[in-house]
DNA sequence: CCTATTGCAGATAAAAACTATCCACGATAA
DNA sequence: TTATCGTGGATAGTTTTTATCTGCAATAGG
């Protein structure tokens, strides 16, 4: 069991996103040397969230990605499962079936008690996931980070957001 | 985020070998016949559980495998830990540190939040998991599985287990 | 219109993990 | 003594993950 090192920069990046003001962006470029990480892999990533609706793209200069909807209506479950796709973790291959003795379809139509022990097991992870909020990620940084380490991050986005001259005119 | 197909058949194995009687045991390739998967790689697997001390094995002609423990102490979450290893899902790259201003070590010595969410998250499936046990799983086969398919399983076990002379001598 | 910047899609490939098989070995029941 | 079984290591095929590169479309600014 194992997640792809790309939820933890989603979710670094979408928490950044967080902090840009009204319907400003910020490049991936900018986001990826941010973080240390490849520009050309984290924009696969970047790229899933927008897919799943949680990020928007500005193309052109002075374009790159903000959020979709405000921090406080997107979850930690929102951004794991864009990235590592929908499909719970535990994939039943029906191997009950596959023993030496040959049974009609019908003497399975009963759930498998492991495969439901175990999605009953990822519903609790996913509940979990879903009930932490972007905005209470980066409110508690804000409360509870280091002081230079928030100065610095304030520093980030407000060198690299970009205004937007057109649509939504979002409030502050 | 996946497991490994090995974890659907350690949990199947386990459920069989929780219903063989005493301290007899029920060779690899029985179990791999069982449930039709490639007795090279289930010995893997079961290598594991071995070196987990959740199963038992006997070497020699009428040797195999057999719980380490009665089913009542054995979780979910023991074999997934056994197959999949220990290590949380969730492994934090601290990518926070590789950005382009370098802080100091001591601006890093609270948990990343979003690092503390993923593994908050992870408890709760770990959680889940151990407070399924081994019995459970049986039990409700038992109660709520077909009949044929439970009649062909205790044949299967009753054709395939093998009483140990040695040793404690366990009660049925 | 022209140019520079940015996101996007696809091809490609290197690296890691997972799956699977085989064989030589030690243990042991019969 | 022999046949059966688990153990460990070596090996290899397959899939997934990670990473890079290129050409293309969109667009702000001149
Ligand atoms: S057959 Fe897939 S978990 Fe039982
Ligand atoms: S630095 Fe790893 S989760 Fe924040």
């Amino acid at each position: 069991m194992k997640l792809g090192e790309g939820v933890e920069a989603a979710i670094h990046c979408a928490a950044t996103l967080a902090s840009v003001e009204g319907n400003s962006t910020m490049p991936g470029a900018a986001l990826a040397e941010s973080f240390g990480l490849s520009p050309s892999y984290l924009l696969k990533h970047l790229n899933m969230l927008t897919a799943e609706r949680i990020l928007e793209s500005v193309p052109g200069p002075a374009g790159g990605y903000r959020l979709a909807r405000p921090a406080e209506r997107i979850t930690l479950l929102d951004i794991v499962l864009a990235i590592e796709g929908r499909e719970p973790a535990f994939r039943c291959g029906e191997i009950r079936r596959n023993g030496p003795v040959k049974l009609d379809a019908s003497a399975y139509v009963k759930l498998c008690g492991i495969n439901a022990a175990m999605l009953k097991a990822e519903r609790a992870y996913r509940a979990a996931l879903a009930e932490t909020r972007l905005s209470d990620i980066v409110a508690d940084y804000q409360a509870e980070g280091d002081p230079r380490s928030i100065a610095a991050s304030c520093a980030f986005v407000a060198r690299h957001q970009r205004p937007q001259k057109s649509a939504s005119t979002k409030q502050v």
